[in-house]
DNA sequence: AAGATTTGCAACCGCCTTTCG
DNA sequence: CCGAAAGGCGGTTGCAAATCT
């Protein structure tokens, strides 16, 4: 039954490629053509297996491929077609003549994924980072009413949304939150209105503290300006996402629409667990074509508000239709 | 100049699907 | 039709090169 074991494993090299290696798999293959993997590198002479082989034939050998740096045009076309298959990297390096999967793949973790994270955006769902939109409306909300400091419990339920330092700055919060909540809410605000964020924590209310808080006084203050160095405000977070982030007054946006995003003061008294749970801002999974959000009226206009933000086009030249 | 740290990428690993005896 | 190997794919690792301190 079933077919003759690939390959047994025993003194079979692995690791790097010799030039000699490369040689003698490229003249098989060009003489004999690929065939059947498993049988290649005995006729062709090379102690590996066919895995490996097939391996490096597809991803550095094959005489269709095209190295060096990827173009402007390549990226765009990889962010693209990323936002709409996900790691689907066979797929994309189907419609990228000349890269090969592992490549894309490796340009993807290195540099785009990279890219996109230091402009605000979470590489997987292609929309604005959840964390970043939520600790932003967080600070701004403390600034209204300290009961809005309930909120920390909803953040540190959503924590394996968030990031390390998002998470340090709201555990440190939500233990103040008992004991000073003035206090906490005071220095918030103090944080917020301080254009540069070099807030002095000595002199800030935080320090007014308990003595037997201290230890928790420096956490608070590393973590908030932690926080305060990647906040919106100060990192290259997309203009169009710091203008929505900043309060507005009555309610209304620049072109005097009524406010839908998330510092919506309105709106972020009700953005709780449940909220971060089930939008897709914060899935875990790629973004295809037929995603189905989860959609209250209120989270509806904002996914159209967010969605606006990042429209693209697809080029006409990228055949999509087998995705749709 | 040297050691430490970060970056980039080739290659491996393991799982899933397809193919074949 | 069944079961095992081949093929394919995405995630991860290890190491050399580059950069920083």
């Amino acid at each position: 039954m079933g077919r003759a074991p690939c390959c047994d494993q025993n003194g079979l090299k692995k690791g790097p490629w010799t030039p000699e290696e490369d040689l003698k798999l490229i003249n098989y293959i060009e003489a004999h053509g690929p065939g059947n993997w498993r049988t290649l590198p005995k006729k062709a002479g090379l102690q590996r297996c066919g895995k490996s082989c097939r391996l490096r034939w597809t991803n550095y050998l094959r005489p269709d491929i095209k190295r060096g740096r990827f173009s402007f045009e390549e990226e765009e076309t990889i962010i693209q077609l990323h936002s709409i298959m996900g790691n689907k990297w066979s797929a994309i390096a189907a419609r990228l003549p000349g890269r090969t999967d592992n490549e894309i793949k490796n340009y993807w973790n290195t540099h785009i994924r990279k890219r996109l994270l230091r402009t605000g955006i979470d590489p997987v769902t292609h929309a604005p980072r959840l964390d970043l939109l939520e600790m932003s409306s967080i600070l701004t909300s403390a600034l209204m009413t300290n009961r809005s400091l309930l909120h920390l419990q909803s953040l540190l339920g959503a924590q394996a949304l968030m990031n390390p330092e998002t998470l340090k700055l709201a555990t440190t919060l939500l233990a103040f939150k008992n004991e000073s909540p003035d206090l906490v809410a005071q220095n918030l605000q103090q944080i917020l209105q301080d254009g540069n964020h070099q807030v002095d924590f000595q002199a800030s209310p935080v320090s007014q503290m308990p003595t037997q808080t201290a230890n928790m006084r420096e956490g608070l203050s590393s973590n908030i300006a932690s926080m305060c160095c990647s906040s919106p405000v100060e990192t290259s977070l997309p203009s169009y996402l710091c203008e929505n982030l900043k309060p507005r007054e009555n309610g209304v946006d620049l072109q005097g629409n009524p406010m839908q995003c998330l510092i919506n003061n309105e709106n972020v008294q009700n953005i709780g667990y449940e909220s971060v749970l089930s939008t897709p801002l914060s899935s875990p999974t790629p973004l295809n074509s037929s995603s189905t959000y989860v959609n209250s009226s209120a989270e509806e206009e904002r996914d159209t508000h967010c969605s606006d933000l990042f429209k693209f086009e697809i080029p006409e030249s990228l055949d999509i239709s087998d995705f749709l």
